[in-house]
DNA sequence: TACGTTCTTGACCATGCAGTCAAGTACCGA
DNA sequence: TCGGTACTTGACTGCATGGTCAAGAACGTA
């Protein structure tokens, strides 16, 4: 590959992730061409396609921020805690990182490493909801798929032109966590 | 205005109840002008707009539906079915009209007569949250706007191409109820 | 029936996006 | 320095939408 083809490469690489860091991977991919200085055709040339060029940055753009999650909350004790802190940190990424919230909602063609990466995110809830329902502290009327219904619906909602500010979208995660949990 | 012209009127108005009833407010108009077999342009040169169609059909598609719901819930008695009855009604009728949701979660240029329609349910439900807190039996910290963002953000849901069967989307929404109630 | 007025048509413009490709440009080794 | 190959460009097609308007069709009255 000439230099200047392999310059062009890395600059594409790091304007799609400030592009995609804050517009989400759906931004046009003219933006993404502007932001580097090329054309849209270079970026198909290079990358073949919009999902081609996704999974050249998804990694370093979502995945450590879901794996730091998971980590977090592994670290932490007490099943209510873990799964009420699960959701919570992933509806606050869904909001701070509109990339991440593409990737959890799957509003994409499925590429692999972002299927996987959803998988896993997936997994890891659905024991923690385990968990805490055999702890007897979360409704055991909640199946994995409405954990998983929970995030979409956050996701769509964040991404419908938010208008709140996070303060208050904070503050009405609350409404939500409190009707999962049992009562008397 | 002659008489083919009426014909017409009537028909694309016909048409619209049809055609938005299913689709909701924003399908494109060509398939309205196809339902009524006149071209795009006659519903153009009879309403004006988009909007002026809208105006012509929104209270026969929309107001009853409303309308129904405040009555029904005004004769029920206690704070906390008031409250709870006249939420889950506005979901569920979110869910199965897809022009009603279109109004209340505002997705258009305000029109009149459905700025008129959307304000008064919201002062409706307004009352009925004021009353289930004086009761003490909702959480005390909901404001009216979140109560409004309620029904926005299950409007968007509902929006976002729902594969969600009836039976599970009316399911789930128990749990956002409990949410809202009280607890020791 | 004939003609002016009302009405309708559908091709047209504009916008915003994905994705393609022939033609022109830039690199770099000999 | 030169030439061939790698690379880039940006104009193009295609699609879906909202909305417009000159020209032709239909009505109904005289």
């Amino acid at each position: 590959m000439r230099a200047d083809a392999r310059r062009n490469v890395e600059g594409i690489r790091r304007a799609a992730l400030d592009v995609f860091r804050t517009g989400g991977l759906t931004t046009p991919l003219d933006e993404v061409a502007r932001a580097a200085g090329v054309s849209k055709g270079t970026i198909y040339h290079r990358f073949g396609s919009r999902t081609g060029l996704i999974d050249a940055v998804v990694d370093e753009l979502v995945a450590a921020r879901i794996h730091e999650i998971i980590d977090a909350v592994d670290a932490l004790e007490g099943p209510l805690l873990r799964f009420e802190q699960y959701l919570l940190r992933t509806w606050l990424l869904q909001f701070d990182e509109p990339a991440a919230n593409d990737v959890l909602i799957r509003s994409l063609p499925d590429s692999e490493p972002l299927t996987c990466l959803f998988d896993r995110a997936c997994h890891f809830g659905t024991q923690l909801l385990t968990d805490a329902q055999a702890a007897g502290v979360v409704r055991a009327d909640i199946t994995p798929e409405d954990l998983n219904n929970l995030i979409l619906e956050r996701g769509v909602i964040v991404r419908a032109c938010n208008q709140q500010t996070r303060a208050d979208y904070h503050r009405r995660l609350d409404f939500t966590l409190r009707g999962l949990r049992t009562h008397r």
